[in-house]
RNA sequence: GUGGCUGUAGCUCAGUUGGUUAGAGCAUCGGUUUGUGGUACCGAGGGUCGGGGGUUCAAGUCCCCUCAGCCACCCCA
């Protein structure tokens, strides 16, 4: 047993960090689904071939973050270290490409086994959104819209930047990707360690270096746009007019590229400054090739995910947990007679809190404590004629209401 | 995975050139005469000084290892 300390790069989430986590779900939730968004989930683990398959057998990802275990059985499983792969497989398994387009919302863990830092975990939280079976630059426009809306809601856009690129059609993308490696492996002594090794698994990776040597190489690498066929071109230009329509402000960034092999066209970020070296905030694109990479029909998908931790550690304030009555019995008579009003109170929709000992004082303390706005006083005096004592722990004041008036005299505190 | 910084009560921190029973504020608990909270006053409990090893007559203070957090790289949400 190695110690009492979670394990490394977990976190608990106490009620007042999961007020924030709940927070960012629940507002996502609503808006995704005002967009036709429903929410759905996939098993957090899944065969660790889906993975391998739809990340690209070199990306980073696969290579050494993922939590993969051998079952008795020989098979071998992948806790999920993003979402997308799942939903495209849940899409496959259940036969649903039949009833295209389809729009989902999701809330949930991944893991990734990364060496943790501020809004870096190992179990950390996304939301996402995925639109399938749509090909057009609306469904690229509507899944940006509700990203901005969620941050919007959530009073995080004005802290984000969105940044947006094309990453071209497979065909534009595998040719502009061959000049690069042309390029860099002519000047590959020049290049830094990391981006050496970043030119045989992901060249395109080298464009967003941030070694100083490798930058001054990028500043003359050959252009994307130079390789952009007509069509992809076409593509990016109805996206970038459909924000525009919709007053979406985004910076074009030549340099944005993604992880994950099975995206193309379209690809964005909303960045932040305001976690350091974590900017990224909400992350996706298009991923016309990926239903197909994995057996099913030639489909295509626009999706992002969000990390739920960052956005949460964005978040100005603490939001507020519920303010219970507390219901305060005097002595052993008025215990009982306790339970069931606050059960009365329970089921018309208050939300109470019942100590379990302690003298009137003490009681008080902890409806104090539990940030109470009333607390419902029942001692013998009061029993005797039916009423109780209500205290507003606000103001101070109290009053004697009869317990049949009980619900209503307590309506302003629901 | 690489490099760096940090680690003292639940929390935020102070601990002099290594020297007796390690301190403060906040929090917690108890009390200020018992059916009334939030303010005030009084008092109490609580620390394997992250863990392990070493140097020394003596280590929270020095050295090594290890764990964790943070920062940058990397990667990404």
């Amino acid at each position: 047993m190695p110690s009492l300390q979670p394990v490394r790069g977990t976190h608990d989430l106490l009620p007042a960090d999961m007020r924030r986590h709940r927070a960012v779900v629940e507002t996502a939730r609503l808006i995704a689904e005002r967009y036709g968004y429903q929410e759905m989930a996939t098993p957090i683990f899944e065969f660790t071939e889906v993975f391998k398959r739809t990340l690209g057998e070199a990306s980073d990802v696969v290579t050494k973050e993922m939590y993969t275990f051998s079952m008795k059985e020989g098979e071998q499983i992948t806790l999920r270290p993003e979402n997308t792969a799942s939903v495209v497989r849940a899409l496959l398994s259940g036969g649903l490409a039949q009833q295209l387009p389809l729009k989902y919302f999701y809330a949930g863990p991944m893991f990734r086994h990364e060496r943790p830092q501020k809004g870096r975990q190992r179990q950390f939280h996304q939301i996402g959104v995925e639109l399938l079976g749509v090909p057009h630059a609306t469904g690229d426009v509507e899944i940006i819209a509700a990203g901005a809306h969620i941050l919007e809601e959530l009073g995080l856009l004005s802290d984000t930047v969105l940044e947006i690129n094309t990453l071209g059609d497979p065909a534009s993308r595998q040719a502009y990707r061959v000049a690069l490696v042309d390029y860099f492996t002519a000047h590959q002594e020049d290049l830094s360690e990391d981006s050496r090794d970043r030119l045989t698994r992901n060249p395109l990776r080298i464009l967003d270096s941030k070694d100083r040597g490798d930058r001054a190489l990028v500043a003359n690498a050959p252009a994307f746009g130079d390789y952009l066929n007509a069509e992809s071109e076409d593509f990016f230009g109805q996206v970038l007019a459909g924000l525009d329509r919709l007053g979406i402000a985004y910076q074009l960034n030549a340099r944005l590229v993604r992880g994950l092999d099975y995206y193309s066209h379209t690809a964005f970020e909303f960045i932040t400054e305001r976690l350091g070296a974590q900017g990224t905030v909400m992350g996706g694109g298009r991923y016309d090739g990926l239903v197909e990479l994995m057996g099913g029909p030639s489909t295509p998908g626009v999706g992002w995910a969000a990390g739920i931790e960052r956005m949460a550690m964005l978040l100005a304030e603490d939001p507020p947990g519920p303010r219970p009555i507390s219901v305060i019995p005097i002595g052993q008579a008025a215990e009982e007679t306790a339970q069931s009003i606050a059960r009365d109170l329970r089921h018309a929709g208050f939300t109470v809190d019942l100590g379990f000992s302690g003298n009137v004082k003490k009681r008080l303390q902890r409806a104090n404590k539990q940030d109470a706005v009333a607390a419902v006083l029942l001692g013998d005096d009061e029993l005797a004629q039916a009423m109780a004592t209500v205290r507003d722990l606000t103001s101070g004041d109290q009053s004697q209401i009869s317990l049949d008036a009980l619900t209503e005299a307590l309506a302003q505190y629901r």
